[in-house]
DNA sequence: GCGGACTGCTTACCT
DNA sequence: ACAGGTAAGCAGTCCGCG
């Protein structure tokens, strides 16, 4: 038998033939780090543990086990729990013991240790079902390696031996693919991010008394819910309720001095020195790692206060110190150094000639990993969607430190003039500290918040923090599922099986492509509209999976008196006799953070860090309901169901319809509508209440005044309106004035107008404003036209590429053919940049805006539009763009 | 050879 | 790798035009 390493589980880059050495295991490199004292070790938890966060899971190869990471926050160190509980690897089968002896290759397979019979809910057969479970003794023995797995071999070598009832299709293989600490964590029914104690090497889940409390006030509140209601509430506000410690960590960055500075490095040649590493502390630490090389000057530069710099003669030396720092702290904080810094620290190492078991980072395909702690790569993190929109409500444009930094920590990289190599040692150190330091912040800004968000979304998809920091939202949520299904004892199905049982969609969707129908928007009424009242449903896709029972299991299920529940505007039924697992995780989670986490944080009598507590909490939450409804229809989605991603969406026009022909009879005008919103003119209270007491009654939806306009504009375009609130302020949506790849010139016009509306307060005060909005047009347009601006940079159309320049086949879009001029002048842009350019007079008609001059303007393209984006508001104020600037001429003239 | 009507591609937005 | 719907600008195509 072949020995197994902690290694083993994750595939490995090949390293180059000097590094070839083998890999020590874990245990062993432990114990090298304790030789060289840097630290205290080992940190196996001891027979009792003080209370200490479960902070991340992996599987030691060396002990064969599961291997839990503990953080303890009073003396701020990780903890290693192993398993003693005997758990192994498996998958499951419908093939019986007696048929798979008979497969040589199985029963002979390295890996394979036993069968067992196991009796499990098939939920889409709707019975229970007896299946074999292959227990296996090592994970990559049932699957990840690329050939001769388990998995792989009971399909293939079968029908070879078949001499049974079951058929070659028939044949199942069933958690194949779940990783094995994930279906540890489920079995053993463990939760990340909550907190445990260690007695008699037993792990136990720390009970909390003042969790306890808020849970039993909790759980009043929903006392009308039913029972099973109720356990998944109970098992929500348990898992949230609970509280966050301080989290110990380093932020750390390396600047590497390569010979084309506009390239970065690869990380797995690792052939130039690392001149630079710098890290910043939650503890106070601040400290630059320069690495002495001849002819650099001091500088004179001045270094933020008690940062301190040390220098070191040699490079193996530097980065043993930073490994001494890496084993030290329970939480690693980088920029993208899974792809960069940790992956090149771990080859330059090696290619200096330090042993493999001294590097304390596990370097994986896709990311890096610590021995000691846990590495949170913020790029990663950022990186995500749901965190970039719904998390930080797109204040972020561009996944960079300098982006991120500005937007959320006001804070900017250095801009350097010079090559690293010109550089002072203090130019360095300032410019390779600012990094570091800004990627600390973005963990410490609002009390801790990143940390917070990661840690909830751990508890919520009993995931370690490391992959719920690297994953999107649909692996959270699929994770709370298969928990679900492992707590409830159901065989998690296999996504083919779902779609052959359940089928795909019925109905048309408006745009080409896609798969079904979606929601309704109205037409809005244009004009300007005093005093409107939008009325919203909070969640509506999740009360709907809630309320309608969705789910896989739910939909179209076998039952014939169910057949009759049917999906308004589909073919579609659901299940009248059993609640869908959907339904009760999604529904509950949606009705605690709207009657529950949403108040708490906003209660004032709440001391303020637990009201900033309560709202990381309601934020995570809202990231997960939001998604919660599309993971349904997106094909990459484990669960994936298209008829119930479909049936939401009809649910959701049927319930507005509703609403919208109800308000007719209440005699309510209705401006305007999209998906789960109503704007309402002038309503009364009593009409209001009304219809929100008839939703209430007839839907059993809640339907709630969101917000209260003024007044509010709309042109005949749908997705297009502004509203100004009470207070003044200005709600913009979907106006060519708000979209950011818009010259300055002209969103600096647009915003005059903005703050012009704002004071508006009467009908009447409208005619003044008119006229101010018209010489603010008429301004804008003289300037243009005089070619009178600032700096080219003002008429800067910004455009995301959405592809690599060459993937362009179907057509040249004018941003791609300004990336192909930049790419002949040496300037590479590649998918996801942000390119920058003018228009301009001759031929290709765009210059990037590094290589346009003023003269070549072509000034009449941005006249045309100023007056597109304007029109979108003007139409409404019964103004026009040419007679606004039309009488400038006659004035010109007179 | 050129302009208008049309479709399709692309990006940024809304819910 | 959460979904579909909308706006806008431009690229490319087809067709008519003595």
């Amino acid at each position: 038998m072949p020995q197994r390493h902690l290694e083993d589980f994750r595939v490995e880059p090949k390293l180059s033939k000097e590094n070839e050495a083998k890999a020590l295991p874990f245990t062993e490199a432990v114990a090298v780090a304790k030789e060289r004292k840097t630290h205290t070790f080992p940190p196996i938890a001891p027979e009792k543990l003080q209370p200490s966060y479960f902070v991340s899971a992996t599987y030691d190869g060396r002990a064969g086990k599961a291997l839990i990471k503990l953080y303890e926050p009073v003396s701020s160190k990780i903890f290693f729990w192993h398993d003693n509980t005997g758990h192994m690897p498996y998958c499951l089968t419908n093939l019986s013991q007696y048929d798979l002896e008979k497969i040589d290759r199985l029963i002979k397979h390295p890996g394979f240790d036993h069968f067992e019979l196991a009796e499990k809910f098939d939920p889409l057969l709707n019975k229970d079902v007896k299946v074999t479970k292959i227990v296996a003794k090592d994970p990559l023995a049932i699957g990840g390696r690329p050939t001769g797995c388990i998995r792989d071999i009971i399909p293939k070598e079968f029908p070879n031996v078949s001499d049974t009832l079951v058929s070659p299709e028939q044949i199942k293989v069933w958690e194949s693919r779940i990783k094995y600490y994930q279906s540890y964590i489920y079995d053993r029914m463990l939760s990340p991010g909550m907190i445990y104690e260690v007695r008699d090497s037993k792990l136990i889940l720390k009970s909390m008394e003042e969790t306890e409390r808020n849970v039993k006030c909790i759980k009043e509140i929903f006392k009308d819910c039913t029972d099973e209601e109720l356990q998944f509430v109970d098992q929500w506000a348990r898992l949230l309720e609970y509280p966050a410690p301080k989290f110990l960590r380093v932020a750390l960055d390396i600047e590497v001095l390569a010979p084309i500075p506009t390239r970065m490095p690869d990380p797995r040649e690792a052939s130039c020195q690392i001149i630079c590493v710098s890290f910043c502390g939650s503890d106070g630490q601040r400290r630059v790692f320069l690495l002495k090389r001849d002819g650099v000057r001091e500088g004179n530069e001045h270094l933020p206060a008690d940062v301190s710099v040390e220098y070191f003669d040699s490079e193996k030396k530097l980065i043993q110190a930073v490994f001494d720092v890496l084993w030290s702290y329970p939480f690693v904080i980088t920029f993208n150094g899974d792809d960069f810094d940790l992956r090149y620290l771990t080859y330059r190492a090696l290619n200096l000639g330090i042993r493999r078991n001294e590097v304390p980072i596990e370097v994986g395909r896709r990311n890096c990993l610590l021995r000691y702690g846990v590495h949170i790569d913020l790029y990663k993190f950022f990186f995500n969607r749901s965190i970039q929109f719904y998390a930080f409500s797109n204040r972020y444009r561009d996944v960079t430190l300098d982006d991120v930094g500005k937007a959320l920590v006001r804070m900017e990289k250095i801009r350097l003039e010079k090559n690293f190599g010109e550089l002072t040692y203090t130019e360095l150190a300032k410019y390779c500290f600012r990094d570091s330091e800004i990627a600390f912040m973005l963990t410490d800004f609002d009390d801790e918040l990143v940390m917070k968000l990661i840690l909830v979304l751990a508890r919520i998809s009993s995931m370690p923090m490391e992959d719920v920091s690297r994953q999107g939202v649909s692996r959270w949520i699929r994770n709370f599922l298969h928990r679900e299904h492992r707590r409830r004892n159901l065989l998690i199905p296999n996504a083919e099986d779902i779609l052959a049982a359940k089928g795909k969609t019925t109905t048309t969707a408006i745009i080409k492509g896609k798969k079904y129908k979606g929601a309704i928007v109205v037409d809005p009424i244009p004009g300007v509209h005093f005093n409107v009242s939008v009325m919203d449903f909070p969640s509506l896709y999740p009360s709907i999976i809630k309320v309608w029972n969705l789910g896989y299991q739910s939909i179209l299920c076998q039952h014939p008196e169910c057949r009759t529940n049917l999906v308004p505007g589909t073919s579609h039924w659901v299940c009248t006799k059993k609640r869908a697992l959907e339904s009760l995780l999604i529904g509950s989670l949606r009705d605690l953070r709207v009657e529950w986490y949403k108040q708490k944080s906003k209660e004032k009598a709440l001391p303020a860090d637990l009201r900033s507590w309560y709202n990381i909490i309601q934020g995570a939450v809202k990231v997960i309901l939001n998604a919660s409804y599309g993971v349904f229809g997106a094909d990459s989605f484990d669960l994936y169901c298209p008829p119930v991603a479909e049936a939401t969406a009809a649910i959701g026009r049927h319930t507005i319809t509703q609403i919208l022909n109800r308000a007719k009879q209440l005699a309510i005008q209705v401006l305007y509508g999209d998906t789960d919103s109503l704007f309402l003119k002038n309503p009364s209270k009593e009409q209001i209440s009304q219809l929100a007491q008839w939703t209430e009654q007839e839907l059993k939806m809640s339907l709630d005044v969101d917000k209260v306009y003024r007044y509010a504009v709309f042109s005949q375009r749908k997705k297009n309106y502004l509203g100004v609130l009470e207070d003044g302020s200005v709600d913009v949506k979907g106006l060519t004035g708000k979209k950011r790849n818009i010259p300055l010139f002209i969103k600096k016009a647009f915003d005059r107008m903005k703050e012009r509306l704002a004071k508006v307060k009467t009908p009447p005060d409208f005619e003044q404003a008119k006229k101010d909005i018209s010489e603010i047009i008429r301004d804008c347009y003289m300037c243009l036209k005089r070619r009178e601006w600032e700096s080219l940079n003002d008429l800067a159309f910004n455009v995301v590429l959405g592809e690599e320049p060459d993937h362009y086949t179907k057509t040249t879009p004018q941003h791609v053919k300004a990336a192909r001029i930049l790419k002949e002048n040496g300037i590479e842009l590649r998918a996801g940049d942000l390119i920058s350019f003018v228009k301009v007079v001759r031929d290709p008609h765009v210059k990037p805006v590094e290589l346009a001059t003023n003269s070549e303007v072509d000034v009449d393209k941005y006249v045309g539009y100023l007056h597109s984006t304007f029109d979108q508001v003007l139409d409404a104020l019964d103004l026009d763009f040419d007679e606004i600037i039309g009488l400038t001429k006659l004035e010109r003239f007179m």
